[in-house]
Order: structure tokens, then C-alpha cells, then sequence
DNA sequence: GCCAACGTTGGC
DNA sequence: GCCAACGTTGGC
């Protein structure tokens, strides 16, 4: 089992999106970073658990958790002419980008912001909390997930 | 809206 | 292969 952290922009898709959706399943499209796809299509299994965090807003933080459930995909939007995320690099018969869906499994009774997860020494070495960090799915280890759990 | 950090692109 | 220019991310 491993354990992720997935960022949105809750303006575009928040928790609370993904909590009211038919089955509260959605996927997890339009990552066009390297690393982030590599995790992805390398190293995601169904059934690990992500963090859903909520970046670009009021109170950046950790919203509620979520549930990779399926196995890695191309990403269709990449081949979609007519859409915001097409990449004329990925090709049906050679994908460049991948996809997950994700279920909801819950959402937090408070936002864990940034700025708390920050206070804490314990998570001083957190990818998420590192200088400069821009990506936008990131493995979170099993020490991690379990202090931050109990933050709630 | 600003801007630091970082990834990508493309000329050479 | 280098690197300047450019675009994007995302906190503030």
C-alpha cells in the first residue's frame, strides 16, 4: 500500500465535487508533468490512499482523503482535439499521459492547512513542504500519513 | 496581482 | 548538449 497526495485547485474540482459525484468517483485527469505521470503510471496501485489537497485558494491545505480505484490509464483528454488539455505528443498508440480514477473515502470536518502542516517538526521533511515543490501528485510516506492523520 | 521556482522549448 | 526565453504553478 502506498500512500499519495493529489492536489486540485478546488475552484476547478474540490472534495466536495469529487463527495457529490455519481459512485463519488472521478478521473484524475490532465497531469502533464513527467514525474507526476511517472508516479501515475509506475507506482500507483489500486486501493492506495492519497491526501486531497487543495492548492491555489483562500487556505491551501489537506481537504479530506481519497481512494486510487483502478489501475492506470491513458489519459483521453490528451487526445481529445477540442479539449483544454490535448497534447499532440500523446497518441492513442504511444500515450504520454495517464490517468487514475479516485472514490472519495472522506472529507476532513477542517481544512489542515499549509501553514499548519508547517508547525510541525515531524513533517519537516514532507515533499509537499520543500522549497520550490510544484508537483502535483507526490508519494507521502507511512509516517507521514499516520502523524497527519491525527491532526484531524 | 506579484513573483520565485521550476519545467519545457527551441535556436545554436 | 547548452542555455535563454518563456510558460506554469501556487503561495502570499
Amino acid at each position: 500500500m502506498n500512500y499519495w497526495l493529489l492536489k486540485s485547485e478546488p475552484d476547478v474540482f474540490s472534495i466536495t465535487d469529487l463527495k457529490k459525484r455519481p459512485g463519488q468517483t472521478e478521473p484524475w485527469d490532465g497531469i502533464r508533468n513527467y514525474q507526476a505521470r511517472n508516479f501515475i503510471r509506475d507506482d500507483m496501485r489500486s486501493g492506495d490512499l492519497a491526501f486531497f489537497y487543495h492548492s491555489n485558494c483562500d487556505v491551501p491545505g489537506i481537504a479530506g482523503i481519497l481512494k486510487v480505484a483502478g489501475a492506470a490509464r491513458p489519459d483521453p483528454t490528451a487526445f481529445d482535439q477540442n479539449h483544454i488539455h490535448f497534447d499532440p505528443k500523446s497518441k492513442p498508440d504511444s500515450p504520454a499521459w495517464y490517468l487514475v480514477e479516485v472514490k472519495f473515502v472522506k472529507q476532513f470536518k477542517r481544512i489542515i492547512s499549509l501553514n499548519e502542516l508547517r508547525q510541525h517538526k515531524a513533517l519537516s521533511n514532507m515533499r509537499l513542504l520543500q522549497k520550490g515543490n510544484r508537483l502535483s501528485v507526490m508519494p507521502v510516506t507511512a509516517s507521514e500519513w499516520q502523524y497527519i492523520l491525527k491532526l484531524e
